[in-house]
DNA sequence: CGTACCTTTGAATCCCTTCAAAGGTGGTGG
DNA sequence: CCACCACCTTTGAAGGGATTCAAAGGTACG
């Protein structure tokens, strides 16, 4: 494992977490992964790769959070996913050997990892299990996205905000104090929702006036899960 | 093979389509493939299987149409792909080991094969090539719907309409008449492009009037592809 | 401590949906 | 073979949710 400049991270034996893909490959080829895997930090801003570019291997998420966004007409930027701790990326481009069809940046302060496609693509041919893995993850990105494609087709701003709070609620947990564990701007959140940033702005401050949620910048507390729930129509 | 009723069909040695998933699996796994499968004669309006269904095994479409949709709120269907000649589906249900998250209505007269999902994850465990088309496919997919995301999320309803007629031209392709070689009901196409049937009508009574298409009842004439091509922003 | 970016609110506009009603089409059974 | 019924298509009109533009206030960070 190697860990390029800016930032020297410390020496693990395995910077891969337990309920990641790689989990169930042999020790041999852990060892492998591990020796040709280089690290990085990477800050909030930072770019991991662009739509359209070529890819010459996965990134896996060691920590931090990123978004996965694919850039419309004017400029918009719709997110389509975000990749967390555990979490791989780039491998349908990979795969398929296309183009990233979204752009990958960091929003939490991150540490990736870069895996070769050359490795990648003889683990998955060579291990069967491994390849049985990523194609589960990949059936559960397509699953996920089949269904926002229908929430985007027949539910109202409304409802799609309130079913993306409780999605990030599930993917980043709330903390003691009920908060949402992952900081959003206003635009990202629209980005996410498919909408433009002053209708969120406008339907925030109607769930907080209406005692769903609280709001004290970016952060944002969950108050009424049930309510939202309902709201959602879920 | 065994032919189920309410029809028989010819005798085949093999089912599977050259350039199905199927085609480079060894000599063997397509003996024991053609003899475990089942096929049937479906006629339009047949339904295949259930949204929320639990799935005993995967469908491949020998021939005909099918569509899978969601059903949303209001009982408004959204259509997520078309299934024809050599394609699978209900793969990403059996092998996540969920309940199908889409409907499979046959939409022109199809035979549909059975094939059962032990045999099914029994080739994709023991055959790499085979898991790995697999995963191909569920990319190829998985590519798709996210485009879709950011189409219905940013474009207009009449870009997404004129975009469907070139996404159904090159699926299904025209004849020598520049007809599109499917024909949908006008609520189909609403169901695709993800809008209200009423809309649906006025575009492309719209489009007829600019002279981009012609309408014969559900068969349309494709006629001026780069204007539309223009029109969707492709 | 200034500047760039983010957030908020208002107002006008419009694309699209919904409801309603009439006309058309196709397929099935007598 | 034809009639009838169910379903599909079309058009009009009204209403509303959401976008866009504009402008001001707030916040964060070098």
């Amino acid at each position: 494992m190697k860990i390029k400049q800016p930032e020297i991270l410390p020496d693990y034996q395995n910077y891969f977490a337990p309920n990641s893909v790689f989990s169930n490959l042999t020790k041999d080829e852990q060892d492998i992964l591990n020796f040709e895997t280089v690290c990085q930090i990477q800050k909030r801003g930072s770019v991991i790769y662009h739509e359209r570019s070529k890819m010459n291997g996965i990134y896996y998420v060691n920590k931090g959070i990123v978004k996965l966004y694919k850039t419309g007409i004017n400029g918009k930027d719709k997110i389509i996913r975000f990749a967390k701790e555990g979490e791989i990326m780039g491998f349908r481009s990979v795969l398929s050997k296309e183009p990233a069809d979204t752009t990958a940046k960091v929003i939490e302060d991150a540490v990736i990892c870069f895996i070769n496609s050359k490795l990648f693509t003889e683990l998955i041919r060579k291990n069967n299990n491994f390849s049985m893995e990523v194609l589960k993850v990949s059936l559960k990105e397509l699953g996920e996205s089949n269904k926002f494609i229908i929430d985007i087709a027949q539910k109202t701003v409304r409802e799609r905000l309130a079913e993306i709070l409780l999605l990030l609620k599930n993917k980043f947990s709330l903390d003691e104090q009920k908060f949402l564990q992952v900081y959003l701007t206003r635009e990202e959140l629209a980005n996410l929702v498919g909408t433009a940033t002053e209708s969120v702005i406008r339907l925030l401050s109607e769930f907080k006036g209406d005692g769903y949620i609280e709001l004290h910048g970016r952060k944002i507390k969950i108050i009424k899960v049930e309510a939202l729930r309902k709201l959602a129509r879920i």
